[in-house]
DNA sequence: TTCAGTGCAAAAACTTTGCAGGAGG
DNA sequence: CCTCCTGCAAAGTTTTTGCACTGAA
């Protein structure tokens, strides 16, 4: 089979080279599952996926890969504050940040430059030199369609 | 002995009986325990140091609680990426938000008044209602006799 | 050949739930 | 008295760790 995300993983190797890591077949598995995964996922779903879709991949190896692909940029890692974590693709994406609806359940991106300069701002006056941060409003979306608390 | 923040006390007392809560000498205790911790914990740290401190309270209590705390605002939820929930006293207090150093761990607040801003503006963009926001800045904060990896 | 990486299972960390007894309103 | 609340223990969820084996460099 072809590889499916062949710029996505001379990044990754490229990364894996840089450090003393090692390339394996493994880690490109998971990171061709993880492209995949619409939308958000947590490491548990992703090895769920990968099982039922007959790869042997354990748990510990999902866990190390995901954590090298945040490090390197292929995921973002996000938390939105129910105590797992979560990962998208930010292969290719733009920055992004997030509103999720307390009501339904839904998680909605958005951009807004003003955020990077609060950052910025922020750490010039209190002599830190920022690696990320982390930005979700939470809210009702409103939506007759999908939210059960809209009017 | 007397009650230890009075004025807690009765806004706790008042919400409790606004909803359909009963008033009990257990949800006081975790009251006190949660305004006497100095900084951010964990609902277990609570937990641990009630019973340390001869308390028989029990972690369902703890949990229900804290999270009733949380609902009245007399304490403020926090995640900073680590799967676990941390509070903070939020009686008395102005709003604020979070810088953490990702190498010693020390976690830095600030204010600013154009997050909230950006919050409303987005939510009026998009429809959605907001019932708040998690703001988290991560870097280094460059301070050698605190962090290992000050220059 | 070397040692990081792997699968597996067990353990750890945090949180929720079931249950029987107790107490607030 | 009627429920909600409590303590306890067990179970659930997510993540980490120990171990022996494997395979990349």
């Amino acid at each position: 089979m072809a590889v499916k995300f062949p710029k996505a993983h001379d990044k990754f190797k490229e990364y894996l080279r840089g450090g003393n890591h090692r390339i394996t077949p493994e880690r490109f598995d998971v990171l061709d599952g993880a492209l995949e995964y619409k939308g958000h996922f947590g490491a548990d779903d992703l090895y769920v996926k990968m099982k039922s879709n007959g790869f042997n991949v354990s748990r510990a190896t999902i866990y190390n890969t995901l954590e090298l692909l945040a490090q390197c940029e292929l995921l973002a890692k996000r938390h939105f504050g129910d105590n797992k974590t979560h990962y998208e693709s930010s292969f290719n994406r733009k920055n992004h940040d997030h509103l999720v609806c307390t009501n339904c359940g839904k998680i909605q991106e958005f951009s807004d430059d003003g955020i990077q300069e609060i950052v910025d701002k922020v750490c010039n006056e209190l002599g830190y030199t920022s690696t990320g941060y982390s930005f979700t409003i939470f809210g009702s979306c409103n939506d007759s369609s999908t939210c059960s608390s809209a009017k």
